[in-house]
DNA sequence: CATGAATGAGCATTCATTCAT
DNA sequence: CATGAATGAATGCTCATTCAT
């Protein structure tokens, strides 16, 4: 895989929309260099295949998703704050991408089967949380929980459902303000619970 | 599509590991007939081609977790109680055919594309739980929230995302057990949040 | 192959649009089986396969033809005026039965490839005007002619191009008349020439 | 289909003796490549599909006729004399190319279903004759008959079945005398008639 | 006798990839 | 450096035929 000028990198992502409305495996080559409006044949000039043009777009993508989170994460303020300010870049981020976000969520099954692909994913959105829950604990702003990795995955999964269910929804044209206010609900949720009454303190269970 | 024998249908079970570990995409007729132990054009002869055959299999997938769902959903007691007893049910009935939820969720990239599937995905996990924080709210076991879609939604995600990683992970041979600890663990979170003081009656922002 | 029933042979007719239409070799049992009403494994019950349901067809047709053909060519009369007959009632039971010639001579090219089906058209249609010439010869309505075989050839192919060409069209519904005029444009051109000169008695060339 | 270069066009030519014995239903692609010595796929880069194959085949031999028949047809002299030549020609070029005569009249019944190519033969064939009855009619020398459709019909079915007749026998290896021959037979019938004695003068019949 | 269900064997077509220019 | 033309290697699908009932 030869450098990728920034002009073809740029043409490619206009092959995203394709791969969320397609799949990857049934986005053909002929369709990703006519949506990218570059010569078949130019793909193969830059990438050795098919599959190396589909890395290359999911790991740039990743890579801008986790700068963005990665820089709300690392800001200054309580771990609390900060788990907040995550969440909504998160959400903020596959907004503004949202054939991006499709294309990678909805292959999300392929992060079963291309372990590179887990491990990025992983770093991009699952660490950063896991990391903040941590910290929260040591800075008195999170209480502890028993599975932490639980814990984790599961504000994972709620932003990543709930940030896929809008990016194919589509139908807002705000997309910082959705993403403010789905995190609010998230955060919400996530932060105080939906118990009327506090738990008992032998326990949920 | 012809009205499928049940003895095929449950042959075609056979094949949801081939299809999870594959991807539909890469999983080839041929592999699908074998694992089912059926010949190829049988399967052309109940299915008009290869889509309606994962079509199907989902499907019926899906309708068995429905099932299970809304029992549990529908038991008697406090929708709090029920709400937690779903969550448990809809991990149970993962983690117990976790070839079958990883061909799922493996191809959720699907779901985008076919409105049919998504809709069932709505109707087997989503709708059950937002109907319990609707009933939550009324039998005052749940506390109102401001957007209960969003709310619904995050908790499906926590589930579902939590229920994959469990079923690739599969290293647990206590399916039973898992889904009850990792129930646990998000019906924690999702009832008394993190947070380590309550919520200020502002608002969280 | 079994003893046809006639209800049956009835039905299969209903087959021959079908076959005009999409040709021998690309209509299907299926579609067979669907146009004369019948199931398709009843066919094999009858038949030993598709060819010898075709041959069937084809065999039935070409038998109704050559005996029109053959009351035609050998009622009383000069030779003349039976071969006009003839090729009146050739014509007849082409526009008679437009679907079974268009599917008979559509497929003409067949009869290249199947030698039993070249010997039926043969005799149903080329001999009957062969033998008409010779009579024609020895009672002196007709005149000798250098190469008989190839004005018989030249007779059945104006005839059968004529008759396919009406058959095709279909425009008209009173058949008969469309025979009558046609036949006699015929026989006015195989009898009396297009030459406005005689034939110079030393022949033509 | 794309533009076919010349150097493809002529190798397909090798294929058209396959399709005269087998028929184009019964011609695999992958003979018909073999035939012509050229990979599968690179017919399926110029054509869209098997079909568009024959049908450009079929296309370019009927250009091929329809000009020598059109120059015979042009040449200067009396109309009768032309109907002969443009008779020859047309018998001349069937000769010429047995199997690319065979495999056009044997897949004839295909002009009944391709509109295109059916306005191909009229073109090539019949027309021709059609316009030199007509200017035989005003030269003098051919006489006006009642249905100048159905007479330059006869004479184009006479020219074709006489002409696939001798394509498909070909025992013969002298094709430009036997062409001359039979056209020489099929001229004496057009021009003189059968009759022994002169039309009378109240018409036919 | 008749037929619905099932299938073996084959085939048209696709598509990622190569390479001469 | 970029690409139009060409193709090898699969693969999804069809369809004539069989056979248990």
């Amino acid at each position: 895989m030869r450098q990728v000028p920034a002009k073809l990198a740029s043409k490619l992502y206009g092959a995203a929309e394709l791969i969320a409305e397609r799949g990857l495996a049934d986005a053909k080559v002929d369709e990703i260099a006519d949506a990218a409006g570059i010569p078949k044949a130019t793909l193969y000039y830059y990438f050795t295949g098919k599959d190396e043009v589909l890395a290359f777009l999911l790991a740039d993508m990743l890579g801008l998703i986790a700068g963005e989170v990665g820089t709300a994460a690392s800001a200054p303020g309580s771990a609390r704050d900060r788990l907040e300010s995550a969440v909504e870049a998160q959400l903020a981020v596959m907004l503004d991408h949202p054939a991006v976000c499709r294309a990678l969520v909805g292959d999300l099954g392929r992060a079963t089967r291309l372990p590179e692909l887990a491990a990025a994913l992983q770093e991009a959105f699952h660490r950063p949380i896991a990391s903040l829950l941590a910290e929260g604990v040591s800075d008195g702003t999170l209480r502890l929980v028993e599975d932490p990795g639980a814990v984790a995955l599961s504000i994972f999964g709620a932003i990543t459902v709930t940030g896929l269910s809008a990016a194919v929804d589509g139908s807002s044209n705000d997309s910082a303000k959705d993403a403010a206010r789905i995190a609010a609900s998230i955060c919400d949720l996530m932060l105080n619970g939906l118990a009327t009454t506090p738990a008992n303190p032998e326990g949920d269970r």
